[in-house]
DNA sequence: AATAGATAGTACATTTATGTAATACTTGCC
DNA sequence: GGCAAGTATTACATAAATGTACTATCTATT
């Protein structure tokens, strides 16, 4: 039985007593909370023994994905989907285990560049194989066809989310 | 452009560099991740107003899901997919806004019962109609058929995150 | 009835996260 | 030179989440 059904159960009432209700966006947005939720804490626990936490996770992967394994705060920011004052307090703590590096750019010198140190990346090839594992693991049920299904039907959501 | 571009694109280049790395599955969690977010921070903007935010609505509509408007701190828990512990913390603010009702069980006293008072319900009900506006605003991209399939497709998924 | 063990809920301490606003510099344009 | 806009950090205030331990109550067994 799987643990959403208690949550369905009680969006089907609420339909009952509220029918203007709509029923299937509610069931996908808490689907997508639950869903959330259960990845991040599996993330987490992963992790844990790495001595990093899913958020910096991503902020490593990010910089991991990038040619020179460089990225400014904000297209950090950007790419992570983090405020860039939550930037500035993750890169602080990356930076103090010595897995990033904070230098200034020379042609602007507004701009900070945040870069993965060879402690970092050692850090990544050292977790990246757990983590595959996890994402298969995770997606293990589903077909590929389904997965690619998925993945369209989610891009669609979030571009109707984002076009306001 | 979607803002989910630049995620996408370091995922792109993370699969050259490591071609182990599974490059759907990670594409769906980021972007499950993305959603969730933009789904929150709206919820959160909309129920501002109203005085609550998110979790609280969620524990709200919980109850409003309910024959009797009342549940069990766990069973709320369960439902709204929070810790137990954070139960208590958000309960006791919706008390304080005299929104719910804390009342022990005569039959077994460990048992307490959370239940909408009358200005709970009343809130509930002012905030719905807009409820309903923007859970429809938020899909509208997605044809009905669309949004099935992917109700279908997350529940796949949220299977199999949770058979281990 | 006595007691061990399970269950429900809460309290507290701690950590983690987030939001907002103010600040410091730099750049580029006029 | 002076001023608007851009970039990042800081500081502060809150909020949120988590973990652990504790209290009270119930159940079952003897």
């Amino acid at each position: 039985m799987s643990s959403f059904a208690p949550t369905e159960q009680r969006l089907a009432v609420t339909c009952r007593q509220y029918p203007a209700f709509p029923r299937e966006p509610a069931v996908v947005v808490r689907l997508v909370k639950h869903i959330h939720k259960r990845v991040h804490d599996d993330a987490n626990a992963l992790l844990k023994p790495f001595g990093i936490n899913h958020p910096e996770y991503n902020l490593l992967m990010m910089l991991y994905g990038t040619e020179g394994y460089s990225l400014n705060p904000s297209q950090l920011a950007e790419a992570a989907g983090e405020k860039s004052a939550n930037i500035t307090r993750l890169t602080d703590g990356l930076c103090a285990k010595g897995l990033i590096e904070r230098t200034t750019s020379d042609e602007d010198r507004r701009k900070v560049a945040l870069t993965l140190t060879d402690a970092g990346l050692a850090l990544i090839r050292s977790f990246l194989p757990g983590i595959c594992d996890l994402l298969a693991h995770q997606t293990a049920t589903l077909q590929p066809r389904e997965l690619a299904q998925l993945e369209k039907l989610l891009k669609k959501f979030l571009d109707g989310l984002e076009q306001g």
